[in-house]
DNA sequence: GTAAACTCTGGAGTATGCTCCAGAGTCAAG
DNA sequence: CTTGACTCTGGAGCATACTCCAGAGTTTAC
């Protein structure tokens, strides 16, 4: 078990980050000293750098405790069928999102070097 | 050339965002009436909708400006090669990101079906 | 020509996601 | 045992991206 600041260290994040996931619930209550300093298994990085990555990718806090829990409400692990694929659900939404936005994109590329730009309105294709 | 309202309405956004990304340099100042009404052309939409689609998935206003200016510094349309490709690239980016989260999750996955859940530290896999 | 709908500006307000701080206690090395 | 690094709490502060508002002018439909 190892202390905030280590944790945080190996996630790659801030300390308050870390106390701010757990105030948001991304984090659960960890184990409590009787100093009262927290402490973690070394795994829960895996829980903060995954958070981290799922925001990088434009999903929010609540969402990804919503994420979270839909994965943690399976039951007792290894006793019935995890939902950690509702994450890789939402990441699979996203890419394709992604690829969309990449076919959008596409055809005004060869509009462009056909002569004419759909993104820069403020000359109309007239003055071109 | 169509006022404010209807372009928002077009690109589904409200008048004040239109109003926002010209703030921020997503939309080039548009044409005035002499009222002092914008007008823009219809193909305007194209940029606001872009711009929503890159939010989406998690570009910030800055990076979108970036991008698009990449694009707009092409220079003349259709006189050289314009870098909408830029944000063609930074899409691609963002999906290889996405797949290597993607990665990242199988083997949690698998290991929780194995008896194990690396994103639940609250109970050590001993209790389990 | 008048009422309803729309637009203008500048600035304040809101939600999200951190980030920093004070003041106090805890731990680890020498 | 002291010194410096680390941790605690609660709350304030900050950046981003909108969102709303007041007060005033403009346009449109009847």
């Amino acid at each position: 078990m190892v202390k905030i600041g280590e944790i945080a260290a190996r996630a790659g994040v801030s300390v308050d980050t870390v106390r701010y996931y757990e105030q948001r619930g991304i984090l659960p209550p960890p184990v409590r000293l009787p100093s009262g300093y927290r402490t973690y298994a070394p795994s829960s990085v895996n829980r903060i750098v995954l958070a981290r990555r799922l925001r990088a990718v434009g999903m929010s806090i609540d969402e990804i405790v919503a994420a979270l829990a839909a994965h943690d409400g399976g039951g007792t692990c290894g006793s019935e069928v995890w939902r950690l694929e509702a994450v890789r659900e939402r990441i699979d939404t996203q890419i394709a999102q992604l690829s969309k936005l990449r076919d959008f994109l596409t055809p005004m590329i060869s509009a462009c070097t056909d002569g004419c730009c759909e993104l820069s309105p403020i000359i109309s294709p007239s003055e071109r």
